[in-house]
DNA sequence: ACGATGCTTCGCTGCCGCGCGAATCGTCGC
DNA sequence: GCGACGATTCGCGCGGCAGCGAAGCATCGT
């Protein structure tokens, strides 16, 4: 008996090769952004037929890798939960040297971007932080929580969501800034609410989230530092 | 040109592949306590004969997951970085579902244990948040940070250890407690540190830690939780 | 110098699983 | 209903690789 809670060799072999094919790996990460995606469109992102995009897809599901939403003729696959998302994260970071994170170019990307349906990126972090800084955040026991006085102070700036009392956050490692923003639940919840308070806006193309001149301002009026 | 800085289909799959044989899975987990091994034990640990070892262990050694030290006719391998680490980590956690995660019993792996050379479980996530909370880390460009006041509060409670103005730390997600603690050089600095002033000591057979009476009334001093 | 020990390399066998085409099932549009 | 379309299942061929025993190489002990 030992660790209880670790993974086995099993687990872990399972998991390894469901990773280990190119045309896997290329539909897992197509949908690393958090959409959903038809068969055949996954199909075409890892360049192989249908008949062999479905063996995946089946394999992927049943790992518990994958979850499915059937409509019509229709069957829309996408990443099983945020844990699989941030392992996916997780693993990225790894396999990149230390010194080569600070990337040039991509300086949108790096600014804000879309993490499995979570704001990451500078902006993210920067978030992250200022909540934590005013104790607007705290590490319950089920994850990170958000405080009466950090609703109450994102709802005076005109953001408004759902009751948050029993929705929990996780801390996400982010891969250009390796450093920790908000994630879970918790993340989706906040972030969705920017969206709709018109703070921030998907671009059509890539991950990168696009902050309006109003939602920067009122980030820095929570004391955000957008610099 | 997409995502600069993530990881394509190719070389996920080659880390998948890489995990997806039970016995180069065993070979690594066996590793995780930051251990270095000769390659006849770890034959022995995965249940092969010394041959097939030797064809994985080269496999893990040029796709960058292990480290390889020469003594004598024994050959020792140890995995390559703490960012193969926490990887493997954070697959455990991919694999555990969410409800399972506060596991009965084990409760003092949960308590205090090695996660690659840093101090994790309870009592590593409660002393990364007294750090934070006491504004004695924080997050620079390169990684988390110790600050003066930091070093000054450590010192003057016991604590010694090496210059650690060059020296980062990484945040590392905790399978029992899903909450950060402190990883990287910095925190396998402290928890050296922390051993050599007696406040822990490793448990012979496991990966459990072991906190000092002397110890925890220095951590409580320092404003860390430890109930 | 000699055998014992730890580890690797070589040659071989067997099996798993990827990929495709063809056929099948289910749904949508007319 | 009928064909068109999305998706899955089936059967087959082929490549890659795990596993072992035997042999080779380096090092330690005496």
């Amino acid at each position: 008996m030992h660790d209880a809670g670790a993974i086995n060799r099993y687990q872990l072999a399972e998991l390894g090769s469901l990773l280990a094919e190119p045309a896997r790996a290329a539909m897992l990460l197509a949908l690393t952004d958090g959409t959903s995606r038809p068969a055949g469109e996954l199909a075409r992102a890892a360049g192989v037929t249908p008949a062999t995009a479905s063996a995946h897809l089946r394999r992927l599901l049943d790992g518990g890798l994958l979850a499915l939403h059937v409509q019509g003729r229709h069957r829309y696959y996408r990443l099983a939960d945020d844990r699989v998302a941030s392992m996916l994260e997780s693993l990225s970071l790894a396999r990149i040297p230390a010194h080569a994170l600070p990337t040039k170019g991509n300086a949108q990307l790096r600014r804000a971007r879309y993490c499995y349906r979570h704001l990451a990126g500078e902006l993210g972090v920067a978030f992250c932080a200022a909540l934590l800084r005013n104790d607007w955040l705290r590490t319950g026991t089920r994850g990170l929580q958000l405080e009466i006085t950090g609703v109450d102070a994102l709802a005076s700036h005109g953001l408004q969501f759902v009751d948050v009392s029993r929705v929990y956050g996780r801390s996400c490692l982010d891969w250009t800034e390796r450093r920790m923003h908000l994630g879970g639940p918790l993340g989706v919840t906040l972030t969705s609410a920017m969206f709709e308070a018109g703070w921030l806006r998907r671009s059509p193309r890539n991950r990168v989230l696009i902050p309006s001149a109003d939602g920067l301002r009122r980030l820095s009026e929570l004391g955000v530092d957008v610099s």
